[in-house]
DNA sequence: AGCGCTGACGAAATCGATTTCGCAATGTTG
DNA sequence: CAACATTGCGAAATCGATTTCGTCAGCGCT
């Protein structure tokens, strides 16, 4: 029902090709044409449908998100994410699908590649490293460029955007120091992304340029089946014989129950015991005290994606493109001067 | 370079029609036929192109988000309500496109229709009703189903999903009733929303039920206007020669704010005033005192939209569809019995 | 044998744009 | 003035699937 170029051709007396390619400013049509055709255009409000052109261009102007995670674990992060590549891709008229329900799933992707509903993909959270590089090329044979975000992905021929993590984590400990704490504890996940081996060198890093010791009792392996494992790691700090005066979270929520732990337990923040999150959730600003922790600004790594994302598709670049963003350190109120010793 | 339907046809000596009426699983195809090319397809991994399914088709099995609001304004709202698109729609192998960057434009949103590169459409925040009539009927000439989300849109032929904010206001004011408060501040916009109104509404109600009578000077419009808006509605409540014991507030951050301004003015929460939020953001919970306020699913709102909409598109139901949705009561310490008096 | 019917398949039209190529009418040059 | 270039346009092919319609073989029935 809608109006086709043909109906504008015949309104115009001009054949569906002059309509084209005045539509698409092509050389060989008089300028005269042009302004009749653009006018028509604008009286009528033809819009090319969407289907003809994908089909015939072979493109669709569009990306995808696959979100490649429980999406209730990574709610804060899409939530600046997902704008920041809307609005990106809207820029250069591209707009953006999203994929929720593929999570590891190879043939999906493939699926998804070959249908060629759109022109690159986008993959929130990569998983191991192994897989990573399968998935990756998967999608190279299927001649579909593509980012990973947030992580970075241990491999040279493969582009993503990440945050600093070992910046992140070495400034956090940096900071710790500075308050005059020694004896710091550091929450680690047992699952062995980038991210968190990232960390873990941040915090020894800056340790080792303090000239501290590393002291493996005071690392513990969040276990992240269990329920409550926030409880677990505040009872595994706090079980220690000498327990640590400051403890590094992995991430918000946990140190955001850590300090109801703490209170619980009858210890002041920071005056007793310094907590520390990571990611900077909102709440995180909102709690008493206000959480120290560690911001990556997710809307400019979607911004940094897409643009990358663009560059593979127009085939500028050469090869990949890798981006670590620095990450911001948020000191507030939940870490402050070790008392006494 | 993908493999087509005519490559899979040669390779099994038969027909694009019989491969294709093979995979919609057509009754004139033999059972052997459509074994082999099921065999076959699985084999060279085929998948349609999508862009050659929507021409022929004349459906893309996508629906577009248009998300008509500033984004910074609705993110908490957002977080929730996209996944819950997503999921529900890829339930049914639909697709989610977003679109953020046509707030208020109706000629975009006529493109988007004519483009016919979505099925259907879920406006996120309608515009003021007179708009929100011209763009439904826009819709509507255009033959693109589509649902309004999460404000009701008080005109019976447009369909949306919303939130029971009568409901939620009413049982606000109702909960503080209960804690023996009579002065109850109500923060409103000065934007004809009907949101607003239904809130308004709902703490008329509660107050009328408990034969209290409404004092016009306890309701004071924010002027969302002003930068620091929160502390300009604070002020007016604390200005008033009998101060309210409770307030209202409109949303959970201004709510939030209002604890700190509290406690810097020297006032208990809730012993000497009770504060209560809007719309259960995440932050709400980890203040000290935790908010009371009223939550809305946005997931399940977005559910029910892509649900509304799928029928709408199907051409099931005859007419608009409406719902409206309970909201749930947070009674948490921000708000306490009436001291004194 | 003749008729109609059914089951299985393929040829060709179709969706609506873009792009290639050819052609006619001009303009330019030696 | 002939030869050649340039300009502006249209006919037709193309993208890759779906759908309509026609064909033909095989079958049962009289």
């Amino acid at each position: 029902m809608p109006i086709t170029i043909e109906d504008l051709a015949s309104k115009l007396g001009v054949s569906p090709s002059t309509v084209s390619k005045a539509l698409n400013d092509r050389a060989d049509v008089s300028l005269r044409t042009k302004e009749r055709v653009r006018k028509t255009v604008r009286e009528l409000g033809y819009q090319p449908s969407a289907a003809a052109r994908n089909l015939r261009r072979q493109r669709t102007d569009k990306i995808g998100l696959v979100v490649n995670y429980p999406i209730h674990m990574v709610r804060d992060f899409l939530t600046e994410l997902i704008p920041g590549i809307a609005a990106r891709a809207e820029q250069s008229e591209y707009h953006l699908i999203l994929y929720t329900a593929m999570a590891g799933n190879a043939e999906r992707v493939k699926s998804l590649c070959r249908s060629r509903e759109v022109d690159g993909i986008i993959i929130a959270w990569p998983p191991r490293a192994s897989e990573t590089v399968a998935l990756s090329q998967l999608m190279t044979q299927e001649d579909m460029p593509h980012v990973f975000l947030p992580r970075r992905v241990p491999h040279e021929g493969i582009s993503f955007v990440a945050a600093d993590h070992i910046g992140g984590a070495k400034a956090l400990t940096r900071h710790l120091i500075c308050l005059g704490h020694r004896r710091i504890g550091f929450e680690r996940l047992p699952e062995v992304y980038e991210t968190d081996f990232d960390r873990h060198a941040g915090y020894c890093q800056a340790l080792a340029e303090a000239g501290i010791a590393y002291q493996p009792d005071l690392v513990v392996a969040a276990d992240s089946s269990a329920v409550d494992y926030a409880t677990r790691s505040f009872r595994l700090f706090s079980a220690l014989p000498e327990p640590p005066t400051a403890v590094l979270f992995f991430t918000d929520p946990v140190a955001i129950r850590a300090l109801s732990l703490a209170r619980q337990a009858g210890l002041r923040v920071p005056q007793d015991l310094s907590i520390a999150g990571y990611d900077g959730i909102l709440s995180s600003a909102v709690t008493e005290p206000a959480l120290t922790t560690v911001w990556q600004s997710a809307a400019e790594m979607g911004r940094l994606a897409v643009e990358s994302l663009l560059q593979l598709i127009s085939g500028e670049g050469n090869g990949p493109i890798q981006h670590t963003l620095p990450v911001k350190l948020f000191a507030r109120g939940s870490t402050g001067a070790k008392q006494g010793g």
